[in-house]
DNA sequence: TCGATGTGCAACTCTGGTGTCGCAGTTACA
DNA sequence: TGTAACTGCGACACCAGAGTTGCACATCGA
């Protein structure tokens, strides 16, 4: 994007300011999505100008806020081998990124511009395969993947002294846990009661 | 809210005024929620002072526009008799009322506002019924209720020539029974395959 | 019919946020 | 060590939208 033919150095201090503005935006806009561009210099610790200078419009920062977002949930889909391991087990791993994500990007992960084509597509591929192996029952992908989404969220949202995650010692893998298995009996490939190896 | 003690009548025709404008802020801001006064103003057919005269803020507006959907959802709970009717049947009338609502309140649906605490109370109460009489085997009625709404949501956007919607020659009766289909699996309560009656 | 109420119009103020600029001082780095 | 890059600061223009006001005209309703 900022590949330029210009032959213009960009110094290591900037871009360490930018990381921080990105860091401080991500942190600020997570408790208020309104909050104007100083608030966000401020957190960063910087004056407002070079958040400019940085990033040339508020919805420039956003769509950086987006797109490192998307990037990471490519990687973590890569890592959680969506395309290679046991289904399940790799909707589980991918559980536990997507948890993490969702709190340390409070905010990016409401940007629409996060879920890229490349992250749909991975998660629609990963509920083809839960189909294929019998995981489902439900035959569209897309659904799987929408229903997913959904609960993600939800669990995530859930307090932590809900009677529903009761158990685990972790709690993110009682939330993942959680999330498995109801997407599972939503779709229809889990009776009530019955275990998913590795839950 | 507006019942002062001042013996000010409200003329009809004000009234009417009113309600065109909450009218006019659903379907303008369905589109694009944060479109100006001045545009739900044109949309109503009125001059933007007299959005001012009948609602002294913006926010005003958007109040009265939850409380509105706030009390047709509470409506909509006793229509379905949510208290005494057979779980499952009320579940399934409150769901066809629900995506109406969503419908007719694409913006208003949004507004944390409009679900009141007596709206998540009948829903709470519904979905305890369901476990009590065995539909569900998931313990937290507030769990149920979370994976309703946010399920609620996504069948509500499922486009209409999804796979999943097939069958049924009423679209919104084919909708209810995904989502109605789709939460008690994933609460626990039915298995793949089998049919709860009605559906 | 008459008075109270509601409305259109056309201003105006006020607020808050965005984006730009120049300049002086600081820091990286070759 | 010198130069290019970066930053802070403070000012500025700009703009969109909210909310207000006064006045002439219309409309309701008892």
């Amino acid at each position: 994007m900022d590949d330029d033919a210009a032959p213009r150095r960009v110094r290591a201090d900037a871009e360490r300011s930018t990381a921080r503005i990105l860091e401080a935006a991500e942190a600020v806009l997570a408790e208020d999505e309104t909050a104007p561009l100083e608030r966000i210099a401020d957190a960063a610790g910087l004056a407002r100008a070079t958040v400019h200078r940085r990033f040339s419009s508020r919805t420039a920062l956003l769509d950086a806020l987006a797109a490192q977002l998307a990037q990471r949930y490519v990687q973590g889909l890569a890592e959680a081998r969506v395309d290679s391991a046991p289904p399940v087990a790799a909707m589980l791993r991918m559980t536990e990124t997507a948890f993490a994500l969702k709190i340390a990007h409070r905010f990016a992960v409401q940007l629409s511009a996060s879920m890229t084509p490349e992250v749909l597509d991975g998660l629609d591929r990963l509920f083809a395969r839960l189909r294929d192996a019998g995981a489902i029952t439900a035959p569209d992908p897309t659904w799987g993947r929408r229903v997913y989404l959904a609960l993600l969220h939800e669990v995530n949202d859930l307090p932590a002294d809900s009677p529903m995650l009761a158990g685990g010692s972790d709690e993110v893998a009682a939330r993942a846990a959680l999330l498995v298995t109801t997407v599972l009996q939503a779709l229809g490939g889990l009776r009530p009661g019955e275990q998913e190896e590795g839950l």
